[in-house]
DNA sequence: GAGTGGTCTAGACCACCAA
DNA sequence: TGGTGGTCTAGACCACTCA
């Protein structure tokens, strides 16, 4: 299948209309493999030479594939080693999507305080949101993230129950609140970006007395969809933080 | 100085420690033009072909710098017709940085409401986040952003007067409040990244009264510090943003 | 020392645009 | 038709890692 790919490719690569070029098909090619689970997150993928034997391209053009992944935090390069399946489970990056900062930045230790982790049928919003018909069996988790001993964040999180089959209240503990992490060593699914909406809103007379603030409180309002290989969304997340001493940072570019 | 840095770097670019690719030092070479003025918001680079003749290296080395250089949103390629100093000034894209989108996505008019402008001199945090000496004087600039002929946003914008001579009032009206824009025809000055740090806070009495809403309801406060070539803060800026019907939008990658 | 990614070159050819 | 960016190749050599 490969050598027909390319073929088709090598003969008819510069036949334009419709012309694509080399390095999007075997970017196609790698992301396949990813979706397949020939490699998981954190594992090595084959060297480039090797690749490019495989694809019968040359290595440049494999190189491109693998620098537009890289660049999309699909793929790792390290110098020396080899290149790498992304994976949120290693120490400084665990928390790559959470954007909640200190004023001045300084450490701090998170604990996850589990509410609730039940199941459910989703409807309205979320599911087109997901992209799952009405009535679909989801998971619901319910949980209070603290920073430094106060509870900031009220994550109400919401996931397609096929996927995640067997994911348990005990698991969320066990992976001390690391949902991605979670989602990567327990079920091969990895989140590769997420897109999120930001409002401001007064605190309900029940988060107020989960959060311990008054009704009213003003709270950042994070709702967020998280997508895994190929765009396909995989969670619903939404999050009401306070932010009297802490801030979201983000970057634009 | 152009053939010296270049038979510098082709003898002495693989003598490690302190290894840096030539497409690193002609990327600093094309930025150092831009600060320079060489070439303006707008205009045409040179090819990459004479490019690669003026700095003695092949045109595949230009062409990873440039690469680089577009991928940070400074350059911008057009195939056929050359490479580009990306501009705020084109009508797709002169609301770049503007992220309050409607709760649907639909299409908005939007107004400017200018408030204030004066001059004043720095202090505090302010300073400190814009690299100036307590005291430095700078431009200060109130503003109402309406859209669809509803006031969202209530802008506190401050930048030092030194590169921005010559700012009016006047001058904001006339651009329509699109600030990126005039700060490149006006003064040549050309924002190419931010970084904002997002809050939720109950509106003042004074802040409701001008987005016409109760004091204590919830607004997002967006700080926002830009930065223009060489990762120079330029720019600071307090956004007060009414959110019932908008949201923040963002992207986490 | 072997294997990996990283840089740089030279050359061929294609897609796109404007005149 | 000529000039521009875009793709692809083949080959050489360097930097980095690890056994």
């Amino acid at each position: 299948m490969l050598n027909q790919v390319n073929h088709m490719a090598i003969n008819k690569q510069y036949a334009s209309p419709s012309f694509r070029p080399l390095y999007e098909q075997i970017k196609v090619l790698l992301t396949q493999s990813l979706i397949a689970g020939e490699w998981h997150p954190g594992e090595a993928i084959p060297s480039e030479q090797e690749l490019a034997g495989r694809f019968k391209v040359s290595q440049g053009t494999v190189r491109k594939a693998i620098d537009e992944l890289a660049a999309e935090n699909i793929l790792v390069r390290r110098q020396g080693k080899g290149t790498f399946v992304a994976t949120h489970n290693e120490e400084n990056i665990k928390l790559r999507f959470l954007r909640l900062t200190s004023a001045e930045g300084k450490k701090e230790v998170l604990e996850n305080e589990l509410l609730d982790c039940s199941k459910g049928k989703i409807q309205g919003e979320v599911a087109r949101m997901l992209g799952l018909k009405s009535g679909t069996a989801v998971i619901e988790v319910k949980r209070l993230l603290s920073f430094s001993g106060r509870a900031l964040i009220m994550d109400h999180i919401v996931i397609p129950a096929a996927p995640f089959k067997g994911l348990t209240g005990a698991k969320v503990q066990e992976n001390n609140g690391s949902m991605y992490s979670m989602y990567e060593t327990q079920f091969k699914v990895r989140m590769v970006r997420a897109e999120e909406r930001i409002k401001s809103v007064a605190a309900d007379a029940e988060t107020a007395q989960l959060l311990n603030i008054e009704p009213g409180f003003p709270l950042l309002r994070v709702e967020r969809v998280s997508y895994t290989y190929g765009d396909k969304p995989m969670e619903y997340r939404l999050g009401l933080c306070i932010t009297d001493d802490h801030h979201y940072r983000t970057e634009l570019e």
